[in-house]
RNA sequence: GGGCGCUUAGCUCAGUUGGCUAGAGCAACUCGUUUACACCGAGUAGGUCAGAGGUUCAAGUCCUCUAGCGCCCACCA
């Protein structure tokens, strides 16, 4: 026995230099396991963590989940792969850089855009050693030779030619259309990158000729010039459409114009508004269906135009009740009900309010690719674990709008187009990898939406469409990733796997939930509960861990994490290597083929039905339960019980009931360490190897039931 | 306004298609051992499974309602 045994396992000592072994053994990469060409493959694409910071427990999280299915995988003879990634994370990675420039006194619009791109890199470069370091602290058994980054040379070409595809096939369109523009940050945002909040404001009612109005954004309502009801409203029904009123307004005397629309909820306010068409959605539907002209209010910036004549140049806050001020003064003030309660959405980021802007951009129309995701999941084609997340995504693509993929920061994929007489009537545009013919053609500057890259990534990093590891590995088989991903990121995998690989890009969507603290508080840096994964790993040992991430963990609900819970399991770990220690040094070494008697065999049957329920809990992905019935077993079953018992019996000077018991409990012990491998990759592999295994010299290849004995 | 989920021992949570005399870890208490392990062992205590009603031979598990909590979505200005 190694002397190893005599202290208490020290992961400290112990972790890198398995993680080496492994490493320097090649069998991550799936190509090299024995006999890789008749082996079933197996695939996992590791959601990219953003490259822009350290590892959080979520990310420890689905590190541990993805490495035990793919070394459970890899231990029933499949040809496992997982490959890892990292995200350029467009606006996320940018916005963190921003607020580093900002500390620096520094600012990106101060900037060009090469010098900020440039920047960036390094910086997320440097953050993705350091991540890629960390996943290996954790056990993280992915291919490395495989890892992508979402702007190496070849995804960026890529992802270029499937807006190229889009565009040919009528798809993707330039339009000009209301957008969630964050006047923080210069862009324009998509849905999700907006969060509605819930706040109480003023609404204000004004005289507006013969009408009454209720707005709560008075300053947006210098150019107003129609009124709008709908056509059902027997109120206003002597008020024809199409009706021009002379009005006393903000500025002076303005012409209004009728409109009848059903989109008034006569309900609301007093059943009359006017519109805005540039900044806000209704207004603009109801402007285009009526062919009515729209003019800007509201600069990029937020600041009141020369149409706000005395208020121009003024943040729009800030001038609201300047306006007040000057209606009351003339008379047009009705009333203002300080109690309204609305939602209004802010930047995700900066939490600065959105402001509407009609912009040119590009779009994907969604309905049609949307159905296809549907009937997809209809088919059953996509099972999702839990199986409740089905609804929420049918529900997402049942509802969805066209996407806005243009996005005006430098940190991305540049979209490949060109434009003449940009901004202008005139303008004219090419979708093309390449410069038209012809001076006067500039380049978009605008990169795409994040989720449009990453959305195609099961695709890109298999190699579409003609790549070799694109034949194999595709579709993959799990994606397993935060239940928040169910609809930002799942549909658009599912939509683009569908429309350029014609298939589903996994056939399994499993949903982990929130790590939170202790008592089920939301972590945060200001809460100051922030647990990292790596003080915990070098503390507990990372075999702990991943334990305490997984036990009690069922699939889509949120953990509680207890570094207490961590510590409980490192001493789990210290169980098994004092099982080990026991068995080593008492039992005596027998052929492996000697026959059992009636009560050891019962045990070993024992066994063998314990390894079959841990192996049905994996088939149906109760991951938590799987390791909650190992460390049960493992510790109260085999070390409190069995090794109790046979104490005696190994002492007993038979020798036949000596010998089977001792090869009862090598043959237990050697099937425990297959069993608990996945979940504690560490410290199985460490004893593995100071057993000196002979037919199979590495626990991670080895086989997950060891058939010969089981026989 | 819509949707999803949760409520089980002091704390954090399991409980797969209804069969439970309801479990685990931590915490508590009692005793023990230091010859695999004190990062230990044996044991004790602790729950009307949020509440009410229903289906069933049988309900923590299915249905309805009520209360509390959490999350997500939403172009009524």
């Amino acid at each position: 026995m190694d002397d190893a045994f005599l202290k208490p396992y020290n992961p400290a000592e112990t972790e890198q230099r398995i993680y080496e072994l492994w490493e320097q053994s090649g069998m991550f990469n799936p190509d090299n396991l024995p006999d890789a060409e008749t082996r079933k493959p197996y695939t996992i694409v590791m959601p990219p963590p953003n490259a822009n910071g350290d590892l959080h427990a979520g990310h420890a999280l689905f590190i541990t989940l993805e490495d035990i299915l793919i070394r459970y995988k890899r231990m029933q003879g499949y040809r496992a792969l997982w490959i890892p990634g990292a995200d350029h994370a467009g606006f996320e990675t940018q916005v963190v850089y921003e607020k580093k420039l900002e500390k620096e006194g520094r600012s990106r619009f101060k900037m060009q855009p090469k010098e900020l791109y440039d920047e960036i890199y390094a910086f997320t470069l440097e953050n993705k050693k350091n991540m890629e370091e960390q996943m290996r602290k954790l056990g993280a058994s992915c291919d490395w030779s495989r890892e992508k980054f979402t702007l190496d040379g070849d995804i960026v070409q890529r992802v270029q030619d499937t807006f190229i595809k889009m565009y040919e096939d009528n798809l993707v369109y330039r339009g000009k259309r209301t957008v969630n523009w964050c006047p923080k940050h210069q862009t324009s945002l998509s849905d999700v990158e907006t969060v509605g909040m819930e706040e109480t404001a003023p609404l204000y009612y004004f005289k507006y000729g013969p009408f009454t109005i209720a707005t709560a954004r008075p300053e947006t309502k210098f150019g107003d010039k129609y009124v709008v009801m709908h056509p059902d409203d027997v109120r206003y029904k002597k008020w024809k459409h199409g009706q021009q009123i002379n009005l006393e307004w903000i500025n002076g005397p303005i012409t209004a114009t009728v409109i009848k629309d059903e989109a008034i909820d006569p309900e609301f306010g007093t059943g009359v508004m006017t519109i805005t068409p540039w900044h806000d959605v209704t207004d603009f539907e109801i402007a285009k269906r009526h062919n009515l002209p729209f003019e800007q209010i509201i600069d990029w910036r937020g600041k009141l135009m020369p149409v706000a004549k005395e208020f121009e140049g003024m943040k729009i806050l800030s001038a609201r009740p300047e306006i007040i001020k000057k209606l009351t003064e003339k008379g047009l003030v009705v009333k203002i009900d300080e109690q309204y309660q609305h939602v209004a959405k802010r930047c995700y980021k900066c939490n600065t309010f959105i402001e509407p802007q009609v912009k040119d951009q590009w779009f994907v129309k969604m309905a049609s690719l949307a159905q296809m995701a549907l009937e997809a999941v209809n088919e059953k084609q996509v099972r999702f674990i839990p199986d409740n997340y089905e609804k929420i995504f049918r529900y997402w693509m049942e509802n969805t709008l066209d996407w806005n993929i243009s996005r005006q920061i430098v940190w991305g994929i540049p979209i490949p187009a060109w434009f003449k007489n940009r901004g202008t009537d005139k303008e004219e545009s090419v979708v093309s990898h390449t410069r038209p013919e012809g001076d006067e053609w500039e380049s978009d500057t605008d990169t795409f939406d994040t989720w449009f890259s990453s959305g195609q990534w099961p695709l890109l990093v298999t190699g579409y469409p003609d790549g070799k590891d694109y034949t194999t590995y595709y579709p993959t088989d799990v994606m397993e990733t935060g239940n928040d991903l169910i609809f930002k990121w799942i549909p658009r995998m599912i939509i683009f796997g569908l429309y350029l690989g014609k298939k589903v890009p996994f056939h399994t969507v499993y949903l982990h939930g929130l790590v939170n603290d202790a008592h089920g508080k939301k972590m945060s840096k200001s809460k100051g509960n922030v647990i990292s994964p790596i003080t915990i790993t070098e503390k507990y040992g990372t075999d702990a861990l991943r334990m305490a991430l997984v036990v009690g963990n069922t699939p889509g609900t949120n953990l509680s994490l207890n570094p207490d819970k961590v510590k409980g399991y490192k001493h789990f770990s210290n169980k098994l290597w004092n099982i080990t220690r026991f068995i080593l040094e008492r039992t005596q070494e027998v052929d492996d083929d000697i026959i059992l008697n009636e009560k050891d065999a019962s045990i070993w049957e024992e066994m063998r039905a314990h390894t079959t329920e841990v192996t049905k809990h994996m088939e149906n992905f109760s991951i938590h339960l799987a390791a909650e019935k190992l460390y049960h077993f493992t510790w109260h079953r085999l070390a409190d019980e069995i090794i109790e018992e046979s104490k005696p019996i190994l002492e007993e000077n038979n020798a036949d009931t000596a010998r089977s018991r001792s090869a009862l409990l090598r043959r237990m012990l050697d099937q425990t360490l297959r069993l608990l491998h996945p979940f504690m990759p560490f410290i199985t592999e460490e004893i593995w190897q100071k057993m000196k295994h002979k037919k199979e010299p590495m626990l991670m290849s080895a086989q997950w039931i060891n058939t010969m004995e089981t026989e």
